[in-house]
DNA sequence: TCTCAATTCTAACGAATTGTAACAGGCGTG
DNA sequence: CACGCCTGTTACAATTCGTTAGAATTGAGA
């Protein structure tokens, strides 16, 4: 079962503790944050349904970033923060944010506040749907490939998802642990040949000849090419 | 331009007068009542944007009346509430309330919640209680499928509810997470296949071929997705 | 060209996830 | 109270996908 991603961005590490521990129990995944760099870094890997911010950060104006999430990763954004005045609040809100929530708090209205956000939340407006290749259309809304005829081959959430990542970036070379990082995998040692099987079974799909790949490439001691004209639609 | 309208229920003369004197003069319209039975009278001509609520009322149980409000109508309630204690606050949410302020408050921050509310809003959950899609005509009103040949298949309600949020979100992935809290229900632990139940059940109604399901395709480690035109009359 | 170590491919296995039949408790009805 | 319907739980079958391991391929160096 796939969990809510909650975000906590706190400077204060009992603070971090209390939420991390709470969410957990409430069926979140969480990922904490002491400093506003470090987690947005992290947002070019994870797509967060919550993010818990604390308005004092050392490294960043916690407005400014908040308007950013709410504004450009269309993020639920729930602020925390020690200061009490009615202004405060209402500019937090008017910039974005979702809800306010002061310290100190109760962990359980906090959980009770995410689940009344999510409830309320506005359906994520699905990523392109419909791209177009070598005589091939591959159809995320509805896992299948169609070939020239009109024939349908489903393929699997795994293998769309490296599908994705080559039609994202054509006539690239992608690594492996480029590809891993994108997928959101830890990249683990030399052990893992999970990316290598899924690009296995995406070249039976895609009907490529073992011997000689023409849509997937293989660069020996570096990674993979994606050739192949790609028009979304 | 409407301004939206925004309903308070609360027996307090002046509480009733600086809420609506601030939310017109935010750009709202009001329509203020001090008892439950003249506001659920009010909502058979009416249909609010929003609905404040306060939960100490002499001739009703507010949480019921939320509860009501939020499932059924479909609105967004904030309660007002002179009980400051947590599990209040928790209670409220829970039962579908989708903010909760405490008394006393200052009006410019409820007028800030409202808007952030609106915000966020749900693009309005269908009104309609007949929904087309593949053939089928799903009645809301009356729990009945009816196929092309107008054979009617009756719906229990926790199907309707699995089938609306498909028919609400059409070609959009939903996890199990989404929809259990979309659902007003806990994501409870590992141990919870009810959803995965329901779904079966209504996959039988719909006459999905088990091995390749057309309408409701399962995401494997990331949750279901309905394929299907859907038009609301 | 030949050799060999590093790298990659992929069949097969098994852990995790999902489907669904069977069961049980709750609730309204006659 | 018996009965039927609804719905969550349980148990086990089916499916997916990461891991493993051995075969195949690559490319550097002799």
């Amino acid at each position: 079962m796939t969990r809510p991603l909650v975000t906590i961005l706190d400077d204060e590490p009992e603070i971090r503790t209390l939420l991390a521990d709470a969410l957990e129990e409430a069926g979140f995944d969480t990922l904490s944050f002491s400093r506003a760099r470090a987690f947005e870094a992290a947002l070019a890997t994870h797509t967060p349904d919550v993010c818990l911010v604390d308005l004092s950060l050392p490294d960043s104006d916690g407005l400014t970033l908040v308007h950013r999430l709410a504004l450009e990763q269309g993020a639920i954004v729930i602020i925390i923060s020690g200061r009490a005045q009615v202004q405060d609040r209402v500019t937090g809100l008017e910039l974005g944010a979702d809800d306010y929530i002061i310290k100190p708090f109760d962990p359980a209205e906090v959980v009770a506040r995410i689940r009344a956000r999510l409830r309320s939340a506005k359906p994520t407006p699905q990523a392109g749907t419909v791209a177009a290749f070598s005589g091939w259309k591959a159809h995320f809304d509805r896992y299948a490939l169609e070939d020239e005829s009109g024939v349908e081959t489903p393929f699997s959430h795994a293998e769309g998802e490296v599908l994705r990542l080559f039609l994202d970036a054509p006539k690239r070379l992608l690594s492996r642990a480029q590809m891993q990082s994108s997928l959101g995998g830890v990249a683990s040692e030399s052990f893992d040949r999970a990316m290598d099987v899924r690009i296995s079974r995406l070249r039976t799909k895609l009907r490529e000849d073992p011997k000689n790949p023409q849509l997937i490439k293989t660069i020996y001691g570096a990674g993979y090419i994606f050739l192949g004209d790609v028009t979304w639609s």
